[in-house]
DNA sequence: CAATATACCTGGATGC
DNA sequence: TGCATCCAGGTATATT
């Protein structure tokens, strides 16, 4: 489910209720997520911890520890992050659950269980954060994100360009519906090599990645099938999809219909005219 | 090294 | 209604 869009949401809607917080309990499910649930660090590390702040790297939430630990959560595809008011049921597929010391708690709720939660322990989590952050792609909305740097990137590749978008250890946080979106609003063909797009193509994408990912955090993310934001309101950039989702519906700009494939086993979604392959 | 396949899971939609 | 099949926002690993 969730893209930088809609991890991004889930920070910022945490951010107004876990700095300052203590946690007092932790539940895990008996489950392994897409890693094994460490519940002895998170025992060791976490809890009786104050949080001080939340950032995201790519598409992972780092909850920053007084002690200087760092709980690391990844919301996998259909991984949520809720507040709750603490003292409801606990419901199926919650897998992690921070009880704070308002009495309010933090429920990840992953039905697939391809989220993760890892725990960087003070001692070494200098170290940890710069070995995973040196193995994730450039930031989207970051200053190194430039025509001229994707362009090297893309040099010489003939991997499709939607590939690279989607590599997360080049450019990181851009998923399917995003990669599909982007292309759609460039006028490039998810297709095309990567190593063919000019620095004009480029600029293109760098242009609109920026204007999509923004918009979709400005309107709370893509709620598809059922993701919400931290504080429990859906997302509303699903509304703004002009390519995704939309096979044969009339293209935005031209009316043709929108054609539906598979890249790189990803649906993919494109207009053929204002998208012609290469 | 790059492209492709597969694996990890559940649940909703679709079709018979 | 029941059952089989396909599909889904991600990523790591193995295999060509």
């Amino acid at each position: 489910m969730p893209e930088l869009p809609e991890v991004e949401v889930t920070r910022r809607g945490l951010m107004d209720h876990l700095p300052g917080r203590t946690v007092v309990a932790i539940t895990v499910s008996g489950h392994r997520l897409r890693t094994p649930m460490p519940s002895r660090s998170l025992h060791e590390h976490i809890l009786a911890r104050r949080i001080l702040t939340l950032d995201r790297r790519a598409k992972y939430l780092l909850v920053r520890m007084d002690s200087g630990a760092v709980l690391v959560i990844h919301l996998g595809m259909t991984g949520k992050l809720g507040l709750l008011d603490g003292g409801e049921p606990r419901h199926r597929h919650d897998h992690l659950i921070l009880t704070l010391d308002n009495g309010h708690q933090v429920r990840l709720n992953d039905s697939r269980r391809f989220g993760a939660v890892m725990v960087w322990p003070a001692a070494t989590a200098e170290n940890a954060e710069s070995a995973f952050s040196a193995g994730e792609g450039i930031e989207p909305l970051g200053s190194e994100f430039t025509a001229a740097h994707l362009h090297r990137l893309a040099d010489r590749k003939t991997a499709p360009v939607k590939s690279l978008l989607m590599n997360g250890r080049l450019i990181a946080g851009i998923g399917n519906i995003y990669a599909n979106e982007i292309l759609f609003a460039s006028r490039i063909h998810p297709a095309t090599p990567a190593g063919r797009l000019t620095m004009a193509d480029w600029r293109r994408v760098v242009a609109e990645s920026q204007r999509i990912l923004q918009l979709a955090i400005a309107t709370g993310g893509s709620t598809i099938a059922d993701f919400l934001g931290a504080t429990g309101h859906p997302g509303y950039f699903q509304l703004h999809f002009q390519a995704y989702g939309r096979r044969h519906l009339p293209c935005p700009r031209c009316g043709q219909p929108i054609v539906k494939t598979s890249l790189t086993g990803r649906a993919t979604y494109f207009c053929p005219a204002c998208q012609p392959p290469p």
